[in-house]
DNA sequence: CAAGTCAACTACTACGTATTACTAAGACGT
DNA sequence: ACGTCTTAGTAATACGTAGTAGTTGACTTG
């Protein structure tokens, strides 16, 4: 278990000084390329590496970003890999949390991180976020931006699936909505009720406030006999699943009675019988631009540009022309 | 932007050395109690949280671990969470990564990590884990480990489904199989075998080889007609979602001719139709035990209690008897 | 009462790097 | 030939902590 060799170790081998190869690891200008050369032969010679908590402590940067997901209810292994590949090609480790707010405070002035990434659907943290040095992105105020610019809404599944099913001859609409502690549900449900109120339709209700599949199914259990045909617009793949379920226990068919949408495109949404009409989202992308977005903070400089078509319909058998029976 | 307060101005403020501000925060003894109280009552004053670069750069020991991780194909959220949680618990801050097996190589002889916990399903990477100081553990061979020792082996619920599908009163099973690359997915084949030879049954064969509802569908449309009644036996819930999907296709009932059994109790599963038999794997204790275990190597500890009773099997819908047509 | 013991605390230093200020030696213009 | 500029390199230092090796002074003990 020999010590692992030293930039002065490098140094003594290359014949040059120890600042020398911190210039040389630095990429700065001013050596000339044999000495490079030399420098970095010596290196691989000894295999090397800087010691990054001794760079970390002359620096003061820690290199370190932190990402804060509720792991629970949302599928957030692809946000996370496109957020620690974009972060490590940056030349960021990035740090798993998952914290009450308060723990999130703490983390800001720890000065530990250099940023922090918040998945987390509550609200961002108090003021120490502002007066804190730590770079601080909330996917929650990402969200509501995005939703108020346009450029990277929710929206336009949403509006693009309940158009269509006007146009297969729907006049009748439900939406089943997530927990309203996610910005993304009450997003999708405000606008829910906004395309109701312009395309002129009607709307049964909106009902469930939580990502339970059985509270979905109740709900459409629930439901006067006399609803179909109907629209049923859910919030998530898992809800549309439970509203199919309970439509089929009611003798209601799907999709002839009740069409039904989902959200999410869950890995046994295609499968399913009938196979769900659902939206994609490329949340290996969103993972990234999120990182991106962090670190352009972090470097002072100006936000990248957003993202576009991040989402997208993917029509399947769930959906059809209302029954006319 | 001022800098953050050092050992130094806690001790200066306490009015003591910045050498007992050290011996309070390291909690060694030889303090007394009310110098100590002085000292983190000054701390407190100045919002004090030692330097972790510094203290890392001292003490050598970086107080990081790594988990590697095979973004797509499993639901690792649950398992990230408990390794997470855990290795928080211990004073360690768990950075995740995707990578090669020659990536991971570089990451253990790096020593930037004191740890390295691999659910990567490749095996693991050469020689060099043996030399390297970094603790590495994969779950690969946990997976075998689990799988020789018996004590929290992947057996119990193949075994159980199948032993009660045979009471059921089936005789002919297929087993539609996973990635090869996957270690859970070999264990399953192989222990789907053995189980047919020990109970006498007859095996249409084991298809397909990879995470696929698709190719589990088509593998379901490629079968003889008279192969019916039959008992599927799925690596996963996707791939019995799949096969599910093509039984239909085929005008087969399920569970009336077919009778399918999955793995993982995916989000949807409770609701699908039929509901689909399956195993849940409780992976936030696997996960955390897997942790504890790579925290033990690390300190030198033995190994903990394996866990038991991680995995139960759910019996829903798509199992019955065989239909007598 | 002297010697020994112990608790409580401190001065000093090493950890490995990046950076600042500096030097030596050519290159260049006039 | 002289001073100035540039290039290529070096010596010295600070970053903030933990631990080593003391140094007190009070207390015990034969």
């Amino acid at each position: 278990m020999e010590k692992r060799p030293t930039s002065h170790d490098v140094a003594r081998l290359a014949g040059v000084s120890q600042t020398t190869v911190s210039l040389v690891f630095t990429g700065r200008n001013g050596i000339s390329a044999a000495t490079r050369e030399r420098v970095l032969q010596a290196a691989a010679e000894l295999n090397y590496r800087p010691n990054l908590a001794a760079r970390s402590m002359r620096t003061r940067r820690t290199g370190r970003l932190a990402v804060v997901i509720p792991f629970a209810g949302l599928n957030l292994a692809p946000i996370l890999e496109g957020a620690v590949t974009t972060a490590r090609e940056a030349g960021y480790a990035v740090e798993v949390v998952s914290l009450s707010n308060e723990e999130i405070d703490a983390l800001l002035d720890s000065s530990e991180y250099e940023g922090v990434l918040s998945f987390s659907p509550m609200p961002a943290p108090r003021e120490s976020a502002e007066e804190s040095t730590t770079a601080f992105l909330a996917l929650s105020e990402f969200d509501q931006e995005m939703h108020a610019t346009g450029a990277f809404s929710d929206a336009q599944p949403m509006v693009e699936m309940m158009e269509r099913l006007v146009e297969l001859g729907h006049r009748r609409f439900l939406h089943v909505a997530g927990s309203p502690t996610f910005p993304s549900a009450v997003a999708r449900r405000d606008l829910y009720l906004a395309t109701v109120d312009r395309l002129g339709v009607e709307s049964v209700g909106v009902v469930a406030n939580s990502w339970s599949g059985i509270t979905a199914k109740e709900c459409v259990l629930a439901l006067p006999d006399d609803v179909i045909p109907l629209a049923i617009i859910a919030a998530n793949d898992i809800l549309a699943a439970g509203a199919i379920r309970g439509s089929v226990e009611r003798g209601w068919s799907v999709p002839g009675d009740v069409s039904v949408t989902g959200w999410d495109d869950a890995a046994l949404s295609a499968h399913f019988i009938p196979s769900l009409t659902t939206v994609f989202q490329d949340r290996v992308r969103l993972g990234a631009y999120s990182m991106r977005r962090l670190i352009a903070t972090i470097r002072g400089q100006e936000a990248p540009e957003p993202e576009t078509g991040l989402q997208k319909v993917i029509w399947r058998e769930s959906v059809a022309p209302p029954s006319t029976r």
